[in-house]
This record gives C-alpha cells, sequence and structure tokens, in this order.
DNA sequence: ATGTGTTTATTTATCA
DNA sequence: TGATAAATAAACACAT
C-alpha cells in the first residue's frame, strides 16, 4: 500500500508527460491559465519528483509549451504586472488523453492553418479586446463564419474529426479518466492504469476515493474538475457559469477560457453574420480568441485569408 | 543576470 | 518492430 508521506512512493517519478501535467496545473487554476511560474508551483508542490532536477525539467517543459499547439499563449495586459504570459489550453485540444495513457498521447494536437485571417483579424482583435457593447461586423460571410466559430471557441470537439459519435466531451483530467471507465486504457507493458499506478505506489481508484492527501492533493483537483463534465455547469460557449459570472463587468479580465464542454452548438456555416451579445460572448472568450487570432495572423503575415481552421492533423 | 520563449537536433520510450 | 510521441539538450533572442 502507498503511504502517503513515504518518500520512498513520492519521489517517483509520475504517470504523467509534460504535457499532461502542464494541463493539470492549468485545469486547477480558477481561471484556467498560468503564467510559467505558476506551472512549476504546482507541478513541484504536488510531485516531489520534480523539486529536484529543476533546469532539466523546466526547460523541457518550456519546449512542451511552445512546441505543442494545445498549449497557448495569453498575453498580459498593462494593469497585469508580471513575468511571461499566460498559458491555456487551446479549446480545440480536446480529449488528449482519451486512451487512459497519461504518458503519451495518441495523436499530437495540431492546429493546421489552411488558411488565414485577412487583415481584418487585427480589427477583430481590437474589437474583442475592447468591445463591450452589442455589436455587429461587417464582414464577408466567410470572415463572419471565421469569427462566428472562435466565438464558440471554448467548446470542444471529441478528438477526431471523425465526427458522427459524438459521445460528450470527457475532461482529460476528469475523474473518470483517472480512476473511472474501467481503464479501458493500458499503460505501457500492457498493465492497466490502476495497476501501474499501484505498482509505482500511487493510489489507486478504491484509494483515491477517500485520499485527498498531502500526497495526492490535485486528486482533490481532479475531483472537482470531473464537474466540469456537467453540461449544466456551463452557458453559452461552454464557459462555466462561475466563470462568467465573477467577471468584473467593466475591466476584462484576461480570464482563460474552460476546457470544454460538451454543448452542442451550431455549425459554424449556419451562423450567417458576427453578431456579438457580450451576454453570451464574455472576456475570457474573447480573450483566448484573440490570442489564437493573434498568433495566427503573427505567424502568418501573408494572409489572404477568411476562416480560422482549426483541425487535427494526422501526420 | 535571470526568466521566458522559440527552435533545432538527438535520443528515448510507447504504442499499434 | 517501425512509427512517432515525449524527453532531453542546447543555442539563441528578448524582456525585465
Amino acid at each position: 500500500m502507498p503511504r502517503p508521506g513515504k518518500n520512498s512512493y513520492s519521489d517517483q517519478k509520475p504517470p504523467y508527460s509534460y504535457i499532461s501535467l502542464t494541463a493539470m496545473a492549468i485545469q486547477s487554476s480558477t481561471e484556467k491559465m498560468l503564467p510559467l511560474s505558476d506551472i512549476y508551483k504546482f507541478i513541484m508542490d504536488r510531485f516531489p519528483y520534480y523539486r529536484e532536477n529543476t533546469q532539466r525539467w523546466q526547460n523541457s517543459l518550456r519546449h512542451n509549451l511552445s512546441f505543442n499547439d494545445c498549449f497557448i499563449k495569453i498575453p498580459r495586459r498593462p494593469d497585469q504586472p508580471g513575468k511571461g504570459s499566460f498559458w491555456a489550453l487551446h479549446p480545440d485540444c480536446g480529449d488528449m488523453f482519451e486512451n487512459g495513457s497519461f504518458l503519451r498521447r495518441r495523436k499530437r494536437f495540431k492546429v493546421h492553418r489552411a488558411e488565414h485571417l485577412a487583415s481584418k483579424s487585427h480589427q477583430m482583435i481590437h474589437y474583442f479586446h475592447h468591445q463591450h457593447g452589442q455589436t455587429k461586423l461587417g464582414l464577408t460571410s466567410s470572415e463572419s463564419a471565421a469569427v462566428a466559430g472562435i466565438g464558440r471557441l471554448p467548446h470542444f470537439q471529441p478528438y477526431s474529426l471523425n465526427g458522427g459519435q459524438s459521445t460528450g466531451f470527457k475532461h482529460p483530467f476528469a475523474i473518470e479518466n483517472i480512476i473511472g471507465r474501467d481503464y479501458k486504457g493500458v499503460m505501457s507493458g500492457g498493465l492497466p492504469l490502476a495497476s501501474m499506478m499501484h505498482h509505482l505506489g500511487y493510489p489507486v481508484p478504491s484509494q483515491l476515493s477517500n485520499m485527498v492527501s498531502s500526497m495526492w492533493p490535485h486528486v482533490g483537483m481532479m475531483d472537482s474538475m470531473a464537474s466540469m463534465t456537467v453540461p449544466q455547469e456551463y452557458g453559452h460557449f461552454g464557459m462555466p457559469m462561475k466563470t462568467i459570472c465573477h467577471a468584473p463587468s467593466q475591466t476584462i479580465p484576461a480570464v482563460p477560457v474552460p476546457i470544454k464542454p460538451t454543448a452542442s452548438l451550431p455549425p459554424v456555416s449556419a451562423i450567417p453574420s458576427l453578431t456579438v451579445n457580450p451576454s453570451s460572448m464574455c472576456a475570457p472568450t474573447a480573450t483566448v480568441a484573440a490570442s489564437i487570432l493573434e498568433q495566427s495572423a503573427s505567424t502568418h503575415p501573408d494572409n489572404k485569408g477568411s476562416m480560422l481552421h482549426s483541425v487535427l492533423v494526422h501526420s
């Protein structure tokens, strides 16, 4: 049996990749985004293994943040002093660990930019950042579609494009992904996740249920994240009601987007023109949308585009 | 000086 | 066992 607090167990390397650790950290934050230093802190607080060799793993983690499209940078505004940007999860990254393994995803999440936003994108960014009232932009239909798509960013598609059996979002770290589902996923070596974790000295389901211990403080967090799969927790765009409602009305907080709900939203093509209603298009949504737009525009200045097209690339 | 972020290259580990 | 995701190392730019 694992002994909480016993170093021989807790010092073991956790069975999580940097991507999953980082996603955990981001998800644990109330605003669903964290600066780099807080990601470090989260990991070090919970996993003693990472209190050593900090230079090594932190370099790796930074590499992961930059390299993987599932992480997006959200710039600080002037009234948010501090170092570096915030990091959040890409709204479309989906259930990256649906196979049950937190060591290796089935596919890498890649944002594919088939086309790019036109010069209007910067206007849109400006708009997203500062617009408060009901507004209608004079955009072409394709541009409207693009922005409408962004407007619904906080929703998440299942981690596959084979449409059809949309079973609803399962958060990467939802409790059911950690301890539920009968461990449909299998860890390396053919060991079921539970067996593997137990082998490593980590709690397994029967232990997790009543073990919000010092050794696994993040379990409580995971537990709370499980509630994110409850549809009624979300308002429009999949924004958790708490997040929506606590946002100050005047100053737009750089609040992130929640990681994904299962709301059934109309297809992008069904939205004829951009009409942004602040009651449904809240600041956090706008912030992330603008960040993605900004990055898309900056990395592809030669755009003549229309649609922001995020797809999963099988490469 | 240090922290943050990007990129390239190489090696290691996992999974189908 | 091959493909590829992840880990590691390192060089570099930039901002504070």
